[in-house]
DNA sequence: TTACTTTTTCAACATTTGTTGAAACTCTAG
DNA sequence: CTAGAGTTTCAACAAATGTTGAAAAAGTAA
């Protein structure tokens, strides 16, 4: 049996400050003082426990990273091997994506609402969505990427890459829950609720996939 | 016939500056000073031209965003009076809606695609991306459904709101160019060829609409 | 208790922030 | 040219920023 080792209470409330407010204002809108005082403790203690302020901002995205990253792993291998020797149908895989990180109840949970604020903020920014993203989703997402190329072994693969961007998009845009799409449909939709958005995505995506092989017949026949 | 207003050279390069700078680090992460520099301008004149450094922020957005609109919207009604009095063609739509701004070689300026990844970032931020979006492109969007509901008139509007949301969030992430995709696919996408994107985009999300129309009819044949 | 480590607070630091008022410069009309 | 309005710069302000070192407090083990 592993021993126990301390943990201070403060630390997590900073963690959760900080995700919070990063989620809401980006790195450079929040400073330590505000997240200290949503923490209720001292300026001095962000320091204490993180190192700098980009190293707090890294502890906070790399918190909940890998559960992440294992949920939807698990998923898509499942998919693959009840599939098996068979190639897993377009809808499984997308499914498989999506499915576990927008409908599963911890989507409920304020920490796990700002995270995906903070996801999306980090996808979008010029800054940091080349490297971090790339730093903690990678593997994921080639997986995911193979799955697919199995699924459509017709299509080529610039397509699956821009396909995977259309989704990325889609999927980012759902975790920054702006309350855009709220007011635009005037209530109809609501973007907090990732539950009920899922399956309209997954639907939209696979059909997006799915195209691109159709596109290939097409051109196919087209040919003389 | 109104006098001609003097205008100062340094106030374009005040935009331009802004522009860059605001696109790439966000609001919170550029400085009046760093605005100034860039522009070769002294700090104050920024706020002798602008006012204080929010009203700046909102110039720099304003300046570009009703000739995009007015391009899409051309696109759109040409495409809706063309088919008139049948209904346009799902694919014809959602091109005008990506075509005018993506293929046009003013995407190669710098300032255009500055601007592009300032829009991105200002979309997905929880802060303003609610806001702000519906300010500017607002009365184009509600047009642009329409036009979808002629075009699929037995997919339910919740439907088309979720499917704009899945197109404006593959529209924001290419805006983004975080060159997120080029790394993924080993240098075969390239975040900054819009033009090249847009043909990929497109049928991606036309598909992604047409299927709401055949979910229905396969829900309705499944109907006792 | 005592000795020791970890955690938390306090006070202060050197910079940097947005903004301002006055002075200097530039342009145009007469 | 001169007068005056529009621009631009200079110098400085108060407030806020990330970070630090020393002191205080809390916890742990003997």
């Amino acid at each position: 049996m592993p021993v126990e080792k301390r943990k201070s209470d403060k630390r997590e409330l900073i963690l959760n400050a900080a995700e919070a407010l990063f989620s809401r204002h980006g790195y450079d809108g929040v400073t330590l003082r505000a997240i200290a005082k949503e923490a209720g403790v001292d300026v001095a203690l962000a320091n204490y426990h993180f190192g700098p302020k980009r190293d707090l901002f890294d502890a906070v995205l790399m918190r909940r990273a890998q559960i992440l990253n294992s949920w939807r792993l698990e998923a898509l291998e499942k998919v693959i091997s009840e599939a098996a020797p068979a190639a897993p149908k377009v809808h499984d895989i997308i499914n498989a994506y999506f499915e576990p990180i927008l409908t599963r109840p911890h989507v409920q949970e304020p920490g796990w609402k700002n995270y995906y604020a903070l996801i999306a903020y980090v996808n979008n920014s010029p800054e940091w969505g080349g490297k971090l993203m790339t730093q903690f989703f990678d593997p994921l997402i080639q997986r995911f990427i193979e799955a697919l190329r199995m699924a459509l072994p017709t299509v080529e693969d610039k397509s699956l890459y821009w396909g995977y961007h259309c989704l990325s998009g889609a999927l980012t845009l759902a975790f920054a829950q702006t309350g855009r799409i709220d007011h635009l449909s005037e209530g109809l939709c609501r973007s907090d609720n990732l539950p009920d958005a899922c399956g309209y995505i997954v639907d939209f995506v696979t059909a997006g996939f799915e195209q691109f092989a159709g596109n290939v017949a097409q051109k196919e026949k087209a040919m003389p």
